[in-house]
DNA sequence: TTTCGTCACTTACACGTGTAAGTAAAGTGT
DNA sequence: ACACTTTACTTACACGTGTAAGTGACGAAA
């Protein structure tokens, strides 16, 4: 309909020079404004319904407003929209926006955000060596969910760690990996090996029997006897998740079999249905909320002034544990 | 470390002016280039890794090239995070980008609208009507999954009424509903209801009986009670999700019944575990994917210039139903 | 030879913003 | 009364792009 509302219409309105406004909306100190010449351009500004234009203002700051979320082309689980949710709640706060972007199957990274100049970059997927090395090469800050030297934040988040902890306190010398056979989710999968057979070696544990299954009861329940009848029988069964702990209780009741008398079973993110299984779920729980949240504040960190605007307030949640066990009955 | 490359670096590259630079880059035809010089410009763009700066770009143009998708404030649910899936896919194949952005709890659309001149917006959230309409006034074209004209894609997708009819036509009489408590999805709550409740009217059958329950095993149990011991027994429910139904048959457990002899339960959403249920779940699939693509296409379609570059060349999915019956034990 | 059109470019402007530098008037110190 | 600072603004430029309008050279028609 109407034209696009400018600060120049708002300048007109108020009377005053494009200039003024700019000083009076952006509260630039330095400058002396007059209180009413400021509240005549702040009511015309409302009046019109002004939003800059952040085309406009990207270009004259050379770093736009927005803090790019870079998710992987495979589709979102619970837990990573919850990072996002997060996340999103933590970048609103500090004054800036979050919007996600789902990298396509084999896209790069780099042109988008060189193209976007987002404030900062948070990465929720893993990226191919050269595609990493020109996105340091933008200069965008960043955190990414892949690092694998930040001790708690690994591409595990501990959650290996903490399953082997929990089967191996509880007496079971010989355990299990479920993970999926789908290859959406290979390299959240491996990550989760190495910590698990690490943990392993770290309690004197042999290496564990991995089994590679889909979310069906049969698969399930092959897996599930292999365990069973090999020379050293698994009596601890890590599963990628807790749908795939699904898989392995539905595979025991196919074998007339149950956790965790015959099999223990251990998930991994506590998802809703977690206490409604039968046996409940033992899971480890992820507080993907909070994990949004901190890298949300490791991304942007280096870019709010200290003591400005959008200075984190609350008590940093650096040092919470994204993980805890979830003791019920399946393990 | 190094600045950014603009166009102008890549014109000083291969020694012509700018302007000629983006007439090769954007292929207007109308204009006559050789093909050395052509091949030159090429060349020199990606050798200095050129990408065009979206900011000035979208300044110039008036609009951006990114399709908008606005989500709710509560968390994202299997079903959402597979529609932005979808709607993703489509625009990246219309040339475009989809970015989300999860709006504020009172959060209005309008302003960021405003200021990111979308090409277009996909709405998976409900707006109040001023909000709305300030967005209708941006000239920005949308498609909203809140429409209630538009008839298999209402706020419902048609669930209410498939769920109700399965179970009138294996004779059950009275239903009963599941929804959630929790405060975060009532408008989603409030359109299933009033689906089933229309089409209970359409079968010629009682208004349904409604119980609020949280994920929990004996706060469903309670509402299993209920339906059983009413005045005219309860003998079909339609769960608000396939984790409601999970609840359902768990509070069944509780009081030694079971689905689908004591109470038949229809779930919604067909989740990876409706099948490991126990009896596996009868639920309504929602081709969530396929709603993104179709939001999507509904979105751009106005935008795309016939025959250009990012026309639509797959059949259409319009006319294939979002949602579909899967029949499985549990009803 | 002159005129005219086509080719292959280049020059110049606009998009809307943030901010450094400039300026006229009013106030302050001696 | 004069110089000098402060106040309250305004003027002018840059950010990187797309494109209409302009330009010189070259070939062909008259």
């Amino acid at each position: 309909m109407h034209r696009k509302v400018t600060s120049h219409d708002v300048a007109r309105a108020a009377g005053v020079s494009r200039a003024t406004v700019s000083y009076v909306l952006n509260g630039r100190s330095g400058q002396s404004i007059t209180e009413t010449t400021r509240q005549r351009v702040l009511t015309a500004a409302a009046k019109l319904g002004y939003a800059p234009s952040t085309a406009a203002r990207t270009l004259r700051r050379g770093q736009s407003d927005l803090v790019l979320m870079l998710l992987p082309p495979e589709p979102l689980g619970r837990a990573l929209a919850m990072v996002l949710d997060g996340a999103s709640d933590q970048v609103e706060q500090a004054g800036l926006r979050l919007i996600a972007h789902r990298l396509p199957d084999g896209g790069a990274a780099a042109p988008l955000v060189r193209s976007l100049v987002p404030a900062a970059l948070i990465l929720a997927t893993p990226l191919q060596e050269p595609d990493l090395d020109a996105l340091q090469a933008t200069g965008v800050p960043m955190a990414s969910l892949q690092q694998d030297h930040a001790d708690p934040l690994g591409p595990d988040l501990g959650i290996g760690a903490l399953q082997v902890q929990h089967l191996a306190r509880s007496g079971h010398r010989r355990i299990g990996v479920a993970l999926p056979a789908a290859s959406g989710y290979q390299w959240r999968a491996e990550a989760r090996l190495a910590a698990i057979e690490e943990a392993c070696h770290r309690h004197g544990l042999q290496p564990p029997a991995v089994e590679r299954i889909n979310l069906d009861p049969a698969d399930a329940s092959g897996a599930v006897g292999r365990w069973l009848f090999a020379d050293t029988p698994v009596t601890g069964v890590c599963a990628f998740d807790d749908e795939y702990a699904f898989a392995l209780l539905a595979g025991l009741s196919m074998l007339n079999r149950s956790a965790p008398s015959d099999l223990a079973v251990i998930g991994a993110e506590d998802i809703p249905l977690a206490r409604l299984a039968v046996p409940p779920l033992t899971t480890v729980s992820v507080h993907a909320r909070r994990i949004g949240v901190l890298f949300a504040q490791l991304a942007t960190e280096s870019l709010v002034e200290p003591g400005g605007f959008g200075t984190v307030t609350g008590a940093p949640e650096q040092n919470l544990p994204p993980v805890a066990l979830v003791r019920r009955a399946s393990a």
